[in-house]
DNA sequence: TAGATTGTTAATCGATTAACAATC
DNA sequence: TAGATTGTTAATCGATTAACAATC
């Protein structure tokens, strides 16, 4: 019911937006803070308060009070419950070189919610390793491992070449959510989530702001 | 003046879009397609066909034309030279960790105009080595190596405790626009192009949709 | 009480999509 | 010619921001 609002309801923008809030906020509690102002979340995130009060009012279940703010405390809580950080999902890795170690290697994927059982790649040297902890299989076992394991989402680090049916693999598997970082559009039944990690489109953002500002520089 | 038009009139979402459509090119290109009607490129991408054209129209320098479609080869060589894929533009990572030396070990960050020259990194073990051919030199270097070295672009790819300290370092050695992939909000005067990639954020779009997907099941 | 801060309603802004005449 | 495809104008959609009354 209150699952079914947050589902609908929340839009992207202010998903993605959580996350930075719930940094912001852990921060906070670290240094003692009880509670806090929507004004003073929006002028350290470089944000707009009543978009900020907006996000907050959405996910959260107490209301912020007058004169004081938000409670820390329990607005981690309502993200942590919203974004699923309290309730840990497993995830297979396809592809353990160098892109697809440090995903694994990297800890804090916890903190997101995000565990990573098992990984897979096809080079016969990297078979039978470990990558941050996590056993490296064939990628020829993806389908059925990942079947077995009952994993629903799968982090794609492989070789342009090989993603799409390393994604399909994984498909056939079970998985229904895939977090893409090569760069190709995947071609995928309508039901599966994917995300594509877009270096290329950030790369091109980011230098069309610096052109921006050296243009205007002197 | 054309330039002019380019840096203000192109929006985000369209500079986003633009290294998808020059993959997608450079795929039909290589399949020796000479052109290509704005529909099928939608339909392949799943995007809308005006948004195609509208998207092209922006920065090509020749029209489409009716009943053909767009020149393969031209709407490349624009999309290069719109995105700077034609004119590399000198890098410095700070961070040869696990991602910074992926980030390094990826060669093909030279096909989207850029190229890492000198990396950073403040643990003794790894100064003085070599991460996907680039050399790790001592973090207390960078300002002064990246004023030497004229440097614009720096990418962070250092634990979130010493991320605002490298990105004050990148600044003072005259660094313009920092491509952050640590989980912090980063505080740098106005001037300054900042991109973050944030994982977290991508993550909880992903399993946000995710769960409405596996809602919607059964 | 006065003032800081809230939540909500309305206005604005920007991006996407639909409709359609032009044309190769 | 007929039909596929274009570019543009207008409508829609969604997200951000401004205005403001409510309240601790």
């Amino acid at each position: 019911m209150g699952n079914n609002k947050e589902l609908t309801s929340v839009s992207k923008a202010t998903i993605g937006r959580l996350p930075a809030y719930h940094r912001y906020l852990k921060e906070k509690q670290a240094q003692g803070e009880r509670t806090i102002a929507s004004t003073a979340i929006a002028e350290d995130l470089h944000l707009n308060a009543v978009q900020v009060r907006k996000d907050l009012s959405l996910i959260s279940t107490t209301a912020g009070k007058p004169k004081r703010g938000f409670d820390v405390d329990e607005l981690i809580a309502d993200i942590d419950r919203f974004l699923g950080y309290d309730n840990v999902s497993d995830a297979v890795l396809v592809g353990a070189g160098g892109l697809g170690s440090a995903l694994a290697g990297y800890g804090g994927f916890k903190n997101y919610g995000l565990n990573i059982v098992a990984a897979f790649d096809a080079d016969p040297s990297r078979i039978g390793r470990t990558v941050g902890g996590v056993h490296v299989f064939d990628a020829r076992e993806t389908a059925s491992l990942v079947r077995r394991l009952n994993v629903r989402i799968g982090i794609l680090a492989v070789p342009k070449e090989a993603a799409q049916g390393a994604a399909d693999a994984l498909v056939a598997g079970g998985v229904r959510a895939i977090w893409n970082f090569a760069p190709v559009h995947l071609s995928l039944p309508e039901n599966i989530a994917v995300k594509n990690e877009d270096m290329a489109a950030s790369l091109a953002i980011l230098s069309k702001r610096l052109a921006e500002i050296l243009s205007h520089e002197k």
